[in-house]
RNA sequence: AGGGGUAUAGCUCAGUUGGUAGAGCAGCGGUCUCCAAAACCGCGUGCCGAGGGUUCAAAUCCUUCUGCCCCUG
């Protein structure tokens, strides 16, 4: 089997054009690894490349979930591993690009997830309760006691005799990893007028359309580009203060996919981008690639 | 021009009767097996506008200068 081309970096450093370029090198199809773009009409606040830039390379795992469908890893994973076994059997290279880590090492290490969202939520326990219980099955087990989701998620694991954290580092696929990088400065600077354009490209319009949806839609009140519209919507802050947000928030995303691929992915060849001649930076990736 | 006010972290500001400074936001670093664009944790980064003076000791009191703000002409 062929290596997969794994496409990460933060976002806003773009990931997609590369996506593009190699996959019509390679001859192959991507696999989105962008826990937004997988739903649909979250087009503009997502970055999701659009029917043109994608040049008719095929797109998998993109547009597939209407705004109130529940996806989770766990079916990210089952599908991409399926993605990979179909893909390969049709002799086409696979590039896999998107900036949500732990998708992606879900997806291609060996992770255990069970089907089943059934859990218990310990709603009479406090924190301080469930990390008893956790630490009297599993003493090494480390969590901070504020942070309740992960708790709540550990006693479910261990109270169903579900293995936790065996396989981290287990690869199940021969990958290449190529990150996009460059100054902190710079990325910024690209995030804040990213934002921008996509009010110019009609943000605000999308939003519009969707807004009788954001009562009861997951995904729209989590994801950044469009959560911070609900107190434009229904709480009178300004467009100004929601342009702020989104801009902080992406800064601070891409701060923490950072720190997510600097300490739990090995191996990344990283670049750093050629922002005023982005074809360089193709060409050059180009070059250590094995078709 | 005269009178008053203000100057402290990247920003907005605290700072007691004088004991060389601390909050929020921003920023930086980290955790990571299904809410992950999530959730959580850690870190103050400072010539206290500049000079002079009083004092054992000045962000704090006095003074000069500079910048900004307000009032009067």
């Amino acid at each position: 089997m062929k290596e997969i081309i794994v496409i990460i970096g933060p976002t806003g450093v773009g990931k997609t054009k590369l996506s593009i370029e190699l996959a019509k090198y390679l001859d192959a199809e991507i696999i989105n690894g962008d826990s937004v773009s997988i739903y649909k009409y979250l087009n503009i606040g997502s970055a999701k490349p659009t029917i043109e830039e994608r040049q008719g390379i095929i797109h998998h795992l993109i547009d597939i979930k209407e705004l109130n469908d529940e996806y989770s890893i766990y079916d990210y994973q089952k599908d991409v591993r399926n993605l990979i076994k179909d893909i390969t059997q049709r002799n086409k290279r696979i590039i896999i690009i998107g900036g949500s880590g732990l998708y992606l090492k879900a997806a291609l290490y060996d992770y255990t997830f069970t089907k089943g969202t059934t859990y218990n939520e310990y709603i009479n326990l406090t924190n301080q309760e469930i990390l008893s219980k956790i630490k009297k099955i599993n003493p090494t087990i480390e969590i901070h006691p504020n942070n309740r989701k992960r708790l709540v998620r550990v006693l479910n694991k261990l109270e169903n005799n579900e293995e936790i954290g065996q396989n981290k580092n287990k690869l199940l696929y021969p990958i290449k990893i190529i990150g996009l990088t460059t100054t902190r400065e710079k990325l910024y600077d690209r995030i804040n007028h990213r934002v921008d354009q996509m009010f110019t490209d009609g943000l605000l319009e999308e939003i519009m359309s969707l807004k009788s949806n954001y009562k009861n839609s997951r995904i729209l009140n989590t994801a950044i580009g469009y959560k911070e519209f609900y107190d434009y919507l229904y709480n009178n802050k300004s467009l100004e203060q929601v342009i702020e947000e989104i801009k902080k928030n992406s800064r601070h995303y891409a701060k923490r996919q950072y720190t997510f691929f600097n300490n739990q992915m090995d191996n990344i060849e990283w670049y750093n981008v050629n922002f005023n001649d982005f074809n360089k930076t193709i060409e050059e990736i180009k070059t250590n690639l094995k078709k």
